[in-house]
Order: C-alpha cells, then structure tokens, then sequence
DNA sequence: CAATGAAATGAATTATGGTTCACTCACTGA
DNA sequence: TCAGTGAGTGAACCATAATTCATTTCATTG
C-alpha cells in the first residue's frame, strides 16, 4: 500500500512550515531584509536551509508569503473601516488613522514591508497589496462623493491612490529606523503617534472633503447628522 | 621636474567623465536599473571597465551622481515655480502638474529614479531629493497659509509630504514600463498626460485649499485676485 | 629619445547569498 | 520486523556582478 501520512506527521509539517513562516516574519521585523536570509530564518525555526525548500520553492515565494499575511489583515481592517455606516468623512478618517497607528505600533515590520529596498519579487507583492489599499480608500471616496460628502471633481481612483501615496509618504519618516523621534514607546509616545495619524488624516480627508473651512466643515458635519 | 597634465589632457579626462556619466544616464533611461552595469556603461562610455573606477570610485557613487544631477534639475525647476508670485492655489497646482508632465516625458528614467527596486546606496539618495522637493512644495504651502488661502489647521509639513507621497503614488502607475497606457507619444498621448497631471494636481491643490466646493473656490479665486 | 609618471585595460578575483543534492534517518504499512 | 517512502540535512555549488591589479599604452620632461 501507498505510504500516507498520518495527522501526526501532517501536523509536524504544518507546524515547521508555520515556524518558518513565524521565523521569517521575526527576522525581518528585527533587521528588515538584511536579516531575512534563508540560512538565518532556518536557523531560526529550528530546521537546516535545506528544509527551507521543502516548504517554499524559493525565497522570494517565503517572504512574498510573509508579506502577505501580514498585509492581508491590514487590507481587511481597512475593510471593515470602509464598510460602516459612519459619516464617509469619519469613515476616511478612521481608516487613514487606523492604518497609521497599527504601522507606528510594529515599525521595523511595517517599515521593511512599505518602503525599504527589497528584491523585485517582494517589491511587485507591495504593489498588490497597495493597489487592494487603494480599492478600500475608494470605496469609501466614491461613497463619499454619492453622499454629498466629497467632492464630485475629482477622479475617485486618482484621488484614492494620491491619498494613499500621501499616507504612505508621511509614514516613511515616522517608521525610518534612523528617525529617533518615536522610540520610547511610553505613554507620551503613544500619544505623540496619535497626534501624527490625525494629522496624516486630516490632510487626506481634506484632499477629497467638499467643505474645507473649518466653519463650513462644521455646518456640513451638523447638516449631514 | 614634476609631471604636468597638460590642459589637452585634462579636457580628455573631463570628457571621458562626462561620457561616463552620459552613458551611465543613457542605459537607466532604457532598460532601468537592470541594465545599470558598470561593465555596459564602460561599452557603452567607450572605455574599460576598470576605467570607470578612475572616475569613480564605486558603482553606488557614479548612479548617485546620475540621479543627483537629473533630480536636482527638478528640485530647480520646481523652485522657481515656488518662487513666482501667483496665487498659492495656482502655484501649487503649476508646480504638481510640471511635475508630472515632466516625468511622463521621460517615463523609463522618472519610473527607474522614483520607483524601481535598486540598491540601498542610491536609495537613500532618492530621500535626500525628496525632501529637498517636499521643501519646495512646503514653501508654497506655507506661503498660502500666510495668504489666507490655504487652511490652517494643517501642519505645513505634514502636509507637504502627503501631497509629494500623492502626486509620486499616482505617477507610479502611468510610469510604469508594465502600463502601456502611455505609449503612443502622439498628439493624443500628450493630451492625455495633460489631463492626468490636471487631475493628480487638482487632488494635490484639494488638500490644502481653504475653500474646495467649487462655487467658493471660485469667488474665492476672483476675491484675491 | 630615453626615462618617468600617469592612464587604460580587461581578465581574474572576490563577495554575497540563494539553491541544490547525495546522503541519512524517521516514519508507514504489511 | 523490515522494505519503501519521503522528510531533513548542510556543505558544496552556482550565478551574478562589483572590484582589483599586473600589465600595457600613452604623455611629459630633460
């Protein structure tokens, strides 16, 4: 008869791939790719660099899955922003703080995954997962624009990828490793992101809002409720 | 006595430099980064490969100077539209589009020094030039806050990189060599990027004006003038 | 025109790090 | 128990390209 694995063997596997994966994601928010070899990761996990292959057929398809999971959940956090009821305004902001204050919270990772220099390979999964960012911040611009709440001018798409581009931008700064201003990690700090992501979100709700001033803002926000 | 070089010498020495530099300019312009090898820029310059190190004294120093000199051009371009005395809102708009066009008119070259994968060294060599265009761009923000015509309440700073991180973000897929939609280099074509730059700047311009609702922008814009 | 200093050459060297593979070992099923 | 299967190993291998350097060629000086 076939050989077949049994559950145990089958978890075992499942289990080291899953510590690879673990390992990988680590390395990489410790020392940013520098550190994301495959020797390193195996040593890592536990298993020799042979190993390596038999779970990823290369190391770009291992990394391109690290940053893959890790991106997937911000895409559907963003989501979830996008799809509430709230005031599209609010809904942009939310989502634009959100992800500012989840990157602030993990800098070295969300550093590596959003702007340090990487192969090829990883660099065209980040465009992926920009443009499914880009398709949220959409949905919600366009909600906004049927609503009354933004601006009807401007092209949704476009708008969504310069706001996108935009909180990116102002991310790179804050998360830069060589940027000290953010490392104590008290509470002062956790304040200071904060103030950061609502600045970072009011310029991008201002970029599609159609009430700008402040007093029309306010009568807009008052009307709308 | 001492050896001399002779000014005939010297002008040689000037111009193999330069036809290095031209070279290493002319091959990122065609294939990108790929085909930034000091072995084809030495065919391509007319000299051997170890020559280039005569002038040189690495790889990273030679494509840092070839981006130093292209970026630069436009962080005096974008200058001298900061240092004009329009309206801010045309201004920032002038600046954003210029931008734009610009780069669409040597798409492979914008595409490799504003988004292509490369090495770390000449990476970090982008920052410098980004700032050095967010400071332009910051100026004209700040300018029309001090006018009255652009909101307050923003930080100057923070503003200025989302909108240089917005208008980069969206160029990044017109620019890319895998988008075709740019193609033609026709009468239409440079209409098309006309419009896009419009648009990208119209969002740019939205973000920071006071008044966005297009009937106050417009008395707004007839009031100052 | 020697003699000397500097420039030019490009094949060989080096550095890096991903990938392979011949082998060992543990697990499976009869 | 034991033949068969496939997972695990890690040192050797390979690919890529930057960099070096012994040698040659060219320019300058007395």
């Amino acid at each position: 008869m076939a050989y077949r694995k049994t559950e145990r063997v089958e978890a075992r596997l499942a289990d080291n791939r899953q510590r690879i994966l673990d390992a990988a994601r680590a390395l990489v928010s410790e020392g940013g790719w520098a550190e994301a070899q495959v020797s390193h990761v195996a040593s890592a996990a536990g298993v020799a660099t042979g190993s390596v292959y038999r779970y990823f057929p290369s190391k770009a398809d291992l990394f391109v899955e690290v940053l893959s999971v890790v991106s997937q959940r911000e895409v559907d956090v963003l989501e979830a922003i996008a799809d509430n009821d709230d005031l599209p305004f609010q809904t942009l902001h939310a989502a634009v703080s959100a992800f500012v204050e989840r990157a602030m919270r993990n800098r070295r990772l969300a550093y590596a995954l959003i702007a340090e220099p990487c192969e090829k390979e990883i660099d065209e999964a980040r465009l992926v997962y920009r443009h499914a960012i880009s398709k949220q911040i959409m949905r919600i611009v366009k909600e906004g624009q049927e609503h009354g709440d933004f601006r009807t001018d401007l092209d949704p798409n476009i708008a969504a990828t310069v706001v996108v581009g935009g909180f990116m931008e102002s991310l790179i700064g804050p998360l830069s490793p060589f940027n000290a201003d953010f490392d104590g990690s008290g509470k002062q700090d956790a304040e200071a992101v904060h103030a950061l992501a609502g600045q970072i979100a009011d310029v991008c709700c201002a970029a599609v809002a159609q009430y700008n001033n402040v007093t029309s803002f306010k009568s807009n926000q008052r009307r709308q409720q």
